[in-house]
DNA sequence: TATGAATGAGGGTTCATTCAT
DNA sequence: GATGAATGAACCCTCATTCAT
């Protein structure tokens, strides 16, 4: 099943808004702009002018500022968790499995359309803590399918460390590359870079 | 050479401030703040209020509160790049420089004196350019050492991947325990996080 | 002529909006807000969502909010109006009718019909000026019935004081019952409450 | 005891704010513009230009808008307590108590220095339910000296009414008074006023 | 008539910064 | 140095009103 159908699918249960939609169309642009000024430099007049409307015609459309950026992680996190698992289920090994996690991971991060992931992660202390109740128990299901994955490499000997400490480790790790992954300057594809994380943690590509 | 020495001695440079001093103070509980709350939640009454004067009075010791940030960074960097520096140059062999680099990192972002390292990776976007500018200059002969480790293990055939992507990565992954990693409630120490971080790299404990 | 036939005769001159109708339980329901929340306080969305239709629609009906004000205070008055015409007309001596006067703007303020005399008089400065001169007109003829009433009193000997002042005060005191008088926790009746009005003024009940 | 001399040991015992500092002007101008506009017209841009600053230093003095209604609310009824006490206890007969009572209460209303009194009846919905609760502690003083006289009339037989009742009602007919009384248009004056009241309740002047 | 998205002015409040004392 | 009143721009949000559908 590829991404186009899964995000397609997902819309049509309403757990994403569709992108060509008013409410989609703020979304995306409300994740592009936290992720590069941040929620807090974010205005609700930026996010207004973004889509071209006046900043009173937000509050249509969301309650609060706030309600925004937990709309923009939760639909995040429902998007990407059925991308992982997609992911998952088409590789056959465990190792396969965690290249199609991270390669998938850093597809959100840095991605086109993911740039809701960084927010996801850069943002949550912004997040008040009702919200964040809310959104840790999607996160679960997402989170998941990597210590299964992890759990089965560190099971067949191939993974000397904690799955729950790896996981979080490669949550900074990946969620960094927002910050200094640039490769429309040439050099590292996403596929090198997914390479080089594998290598990085001692598998090397094809093995 | 051990800590405390090499702080007296940035102090007595003139390079890091005095704890027990004013601004030194003020700094301290500067750090703390931006890394409990960010720098934007943080108000100037908040920064004064913590070291017990009036807002207004801040601006004898800091010209605007993005000083602060710059000032807290700037010091950081300092003290940080002379314990990692001493740490490098304690340890015998590439790994084993490797191994005090993480424990140093990781000390520096979770341990009681070094709360600063946290918000010079994750206030970054919040500083102005120009002080940027500044502070890249510094963060170069901090990450010197980190590229130079990396590298002899490369060259040593160690490690697989990239040095310089292995440090950007190792960059996420190391700050962003401060959001999970708790050693007060009992578990894993700074230590054994060390061991999980080398193990991850394929590096087990003692090798 | 009891009441419901005063109230029918007023609909069937247009005079006053059906109750039932469109209009009628819009301006019911208003009247209720704003007695409750203040006129202020009631946002249009209030009004339109006790008459179950979206905000947009009122307009429809009322082209501004203070016209939904202004045609409280009209149709108020002039059933109210009718009302104490009936009563005065009915009442044989100059007590009885000020008797029946009392007790009525008391019924009028305090009863389930007439929650709209409560906002007449205390929303009253939110009436714009040109709207104030409208209803002015129309209270006039409500005033007189009281001051004719007073003035005969005052003739009779009965009534020591300006039949004018008196007047004034009796809104201010019969009004002002809306903010503490609570029949439906027992206690005082309405007529109780008449009663205890004419005994202020020296008129013993029966006399 | 003079009128003076009970608001400067008001002022010393910091209950109510001297009327030339910051507060105590912007108390009174506020007072005024909630009388004139009511609280919910009146905005905090209003109250700031009426004393020569900007809104934002209005929040320096006070933490929200309501809270200085609180505060004209609590420091007009310290004042009128005192001053009622006063009146009360320099006139001899409960008769000549109510007449002083009568009169203080107008003047309250009326008065260049009272217009505060207009607003702790009038805004009453205004005011936030909590704060309600600690403005009518401080009211039930006020209000027994009401009571306490009115009850000594009508053991002499001199009032046929409830003096519950008489109270509220005498609250309503004369904070009602604000809305019509006009006595720089010649006329009635406080004391004609006043003994109208009286001769409402069937008290002729000099009885 | 009814809808509901959109408007746009204005609301109360916050906050980094200034400055006379 | 320290104070604290004052600034003024900007913030999030509200709300009466409009209008295409």
């Amino acid at each position: 099943m590829n991404q186009s159908k899964i995000l397609k699918d997902l819309i049509s249960d309403n757990l994403v808004s569709d992108p060509n939609g008013a409410r989609g169309r703020l979304l995306k642009e409300a994740a592009r702009l936290f992720r590069d000024k941040g929620y807090e430099r974010t205005t609700v007049r930026d996010l207004a002018a973004a889509v071209g409307i006046q900043s009173g015609s937000l509050f249509h459309h969301f309650r609060t500022k706030e309600e925004i950026l937990k709309a923009v992680m939760v639909e995040t996190i429902r998007l990407n968790t059925a991308l992982m698992q997609a992911a998952v289920d088409a590789a056959p090994t465990s190792q396969e499995k965690l290249r199609a996690l991270v390669r998938a991971e850093l597809e959100s991060v840095n991605g086109q359309t993911g740039e809701a992931m960084a927010v996801l992660v850069f943002e949550w202390r912004s997040l008040a803590e009702e919200s964040q109740a809310d959104v840790l128990e999607l996160r679960d299901i997402y989170e998941k399918l990597w210590l299964d994955t992890l759990e089965s490499l560190r099971q067949e000997g191939r993974l000397l460390a904690d799955p729950f400490v790896v996981r979080r480790m490669l949550t900074g790790a990946l969620s960094w590359t927002v910050t200094w992954y640039r490769p429309e300057r040439g050099g590292l594809t996403l596929d090198g870079l997914t390479d080089q994380t594998m290598a990085m943690m001692g598998f090397a590509a094809g093995t």
